[in-house]
DNA sequence: GTCTATATTTTGATAGAC
DNA sequence: GTCTATCAAAATATAGAC
């Protein structure tokens, strides 16, 4: 939950409006954007009434919208360090599936509003996931593990598919308490899954 | 088109209800269920008003849950043609496989429904995904080929999730125009890539 | 700056005439 | 059995008192 803030970039005292933010993140990922009320999030965020939201918030929308840029910025920053620190795109990969399942554990419901949630059908103004900073890094490192020969010379669209289909269903899994055990148990296996899937050997 | 009605087990002739049906499914699947109002579904169907719609259905969530029901009994019968035909779980999940890529190309609304759609946001009385005589013949087979030597001694939930992944996450991919050639022409290297992924060497 | 009250809009749903 | 009219409910949003 601390973590929750952290990815939201919200500073540590609890401020109403970062309390909106944290109650609908909450609440978004897990019943849904239209399942959720203002009324809901004012509840959960311990106001009174709806009113007082629109004090922070314009509208509905635009708290979807803020969690959505700030949680794709964070995501994007993260990735940017682990891009640093390592050289070769397999370990940029496994970096990036190290975050994801770390995230799966100190910040589920982050994790829940990336992998469940339809960003179109709410926030239709909002560039597509595949236009996003972080999805063109990802890329980016796919692509150039092909030209130094780490990953197999296929279509590198197919190669982010095929190793993210496996990333993320898993912890979609995890997520759904379909795979009952602690994130961690998951990761080794997992990375291992998706990597040779698209290694060249 | 043609193969959605038969999917929904409607017959040809077309009667208002079966309209209603069509015409919701590729609402739905395209907009999203909140998305799509009865007004939406009753301009879509070629009828005057929405009053109509209470003629056929109880209420707008009936008319999800009757498609839920019967583009699960129809996955699940088409499921149990292939577990007939063949006799090694690895020839079953390949006919599954090509069984949803046909669908992708045949019935891409039908597939948009399957895989892109939260169904316990609308239809909280359904049963879970994992306990559908559809998704319980799968997670058998991928039980059985563990069993026989055909695929190696992991989790069956992790065997099923990685073969799944990869499968679906394409079609995803197909569906929503990231990957723009016909579904046919991933085929081949979406199933070598998923088998591979469980198979034993 | 917090709360009451209310406006507005949408949409799901019904009643009843013809 | 199709259409008009309308209801009811819920949820978003605003105005203004204190």
């Amino acid at each position: 939950m601390d973590q929750e803030i952290e990815i939201l970039n919200i500073t540590p005292q609890t401020t109403t409006s970062s309390e909106i933010s944290i109650a609908a993140l909450k609440l978004f990922a897990t019943k849904g954007y239209f399942n959720t009320s203002l009324t809901d999030i004012a509840k959960m965020a311990n106001i009174k009434n709806t009113s007082e939201i629109y004090q922070h918030f314009t509208n509905k929308q635009v708290i979807a919208a803020q969690l959505y840029v700030d949680i794709f910025a964070n995501l994007n920053e993260s990735i940017d360090e682990i891009w640093l620190k390592n050289d070769k795109p397999s370990e940029q990969l496994r970096g990036t599936v190290d975050l994801l399942f770390k995230l799966t554990e100190d910040a589920p419901d982050v994790m829940r509003f990336l992998l469940n949630m339809k960003f179109n059908e709410f926030l239709p103004d909002e560039k597509p996931l595949q236009e996003t900073p972080a999805f063109c890094k990802i890329y980016k490192i796919i692509q150039a593990g092909i030209t130094n020969g780490e990953i197999r010379n296929i279509d590198p669209m197919m190669a982010y598919i095929q190793f993210f289909g496996i990333v993320n269903t898993t912890i979609q899994g995890i997520l759904a308490g379909v795979l009952d055990k602690k994130a961690d148990t998951y990761l080794l296996q997992t990375w291992l899954a998706a990597w040779n899937g698209i290694v060249k050997k």
